[in-house]
DNA sequence: CCGGATTTGTACGTATGTATG
DNA sequence: CCATACATACGTACAAATCCG
């Protein structure tokens, strides 16, 4: 029920600019403008504003104005991958028809090899490996660890559907947030059981630690998919704190 | 001088919080209880919890309290490549040895692939392709555009050393946020003269956008890199908003 | 080059809503 | 049901960067 605010402001703004109302290189209207618009507080158009900047939309220039950065020419097309959501959400949002299937599903105790993911050492934990195919061809082998404590219960049914469903809607959990590395890997013997890269002899692999409201670790995993179809989009913004 | 409250507050929390001093998965002190530490009102008090969110160190949770998901045993060796900054000024912050050779330097006008990039057509075009190496080997080529009217006088002898360095500094410019999309390519035969990535055939691929105070486009660049060395690290978050 | 107007940045204070335990 | 704690929203004041006459 987002009623709030600054959301409505935040999208009523998103969409004018996708339309090309304000165009790239150019001001949106001064927070002052908008506050007398939108009937609110300042402090309600400077968040609004703050989430335009987050999903690079704009920049806002001290003493200037807010720069429109968004190019409805190039940028239309463009959506970042840098956001929370299952595979299966990912490729649902692209309207691409998708699959998976278990390779493996398996409890055991983690060992030396697991603590260096971040689980404590004799943590029972809960293995699944999955084959996803996209359109019909085998797109990249989905491995991922959760600790049983937190995610109970998994099974291949579930694992066939998704598991971030069952541990949304099931388990109550959310995964609020999820530190990744990008990696480029030589494809395993076993990547090639599946996967087809050719010519590539690699993959592009995506690995997160992704964490529940409670801080806790909930899933290691490791995304391992052919270069034909790889790409991880994100903005880098200027840090201006260390 | 950043003598701003948020910042000081925000560079306090951040070092207890690597100092261990609030371990993960705990809560930081209560909004109120920071305002009564800090003397300060709440909102100040937010925003630098707000950045302690976008590195990744803390999560406040509505009802609960900040709880911390910073690991010491395990995100102390961690960045985000996620931000801002040169090849340059990213290895000497790892206390890396780098030298760049420029490969080549030309100036030009954009055609039709340059357009795909961004850029208008017959826009003039400054292009500068280099070699990277680490620690004495080849580790990268960076291949950049940058438009003439924004990014003039660029010579061999600047791009030898830091571009970055010469737009910030002589010509004022500075580059606020950058799209990027880390792709993997499999190795053209001109990558192969100078990079050896072997016992892979493909290259981790940087392309990024990077865009000035004025919204303007300034760079058009790529980076391709041994998969040995290569890793992007970056932090996604929960998006509340559509 | 100066100075005033404009515009965003920081900081404070207050009130009320809403999720958690 | 209540207390706690974060979320949203309003308002005000002044600082600092930019722009323009």
């Amino acid at each position: 029920m987002p009623a709030q605010k600054y959301v409505e402001i935040y999208r009523e703004l998103k969409e004018m600019i996708e339309e090309g109302r304000y165009p790239a290189e150019t001001c949106i209207p001064t927070e002052y403008a908008l506050v007398d618009r939108y009937k609110c507080s300042r402090n309600t158009i400077r968040r609004a504003i703050h989430q335009l900047q987050e999903i690079g939309y704009v920049q806002s220039i001290h003493g200037k104005g807010v720069v429109v950065i968004y190019r409805k020419d190039y940028d239309h097309v463009q959506q970042t991958t840098d956001r929370i959501e299952s595979s299966t959400a990912y490729y649902s949002r692209r309207n691409t028809r998708t699959e998976v299937q278990v390779l493996e599903l398996r409890h055991y105790r983690a060992g030396e090899q697991e603590t260096a993911m971040g689980f404590r050492k004799d943590q029972r934990l809960c293995f699944v490996k999955r084959l996803r195919f996209v359109e019909g061809t085998a797109d990249a082998i989905e491995c991922a660890w959760f600790p049983e404590e937190k995610v109970k219960g998994i099974t291949t049914e579930i694992a066939q559907n998704s598991i971030y469903e069952y541990i949304g809607g099931v388990l109550g959990q959310k995964i609020i947030s999820s530190k990744r590395q990008i990696t480029v890997d030589v494809a395993t013997e076993d990547d090639l059981r599946y996967l087809d890269p050719a010519p590539a002899n690699c993959l592009g692999v995506i690995t997160s630690r992704s964490f529940n409201a409670d801080g806790a670790m909930i899933e290691y995993s490791q995304m391992r998919k052919v270069p034909q179809t790889f790409v991880y989009s994100t903005i880098a913004r200027q840090q201006k704190l260390k």
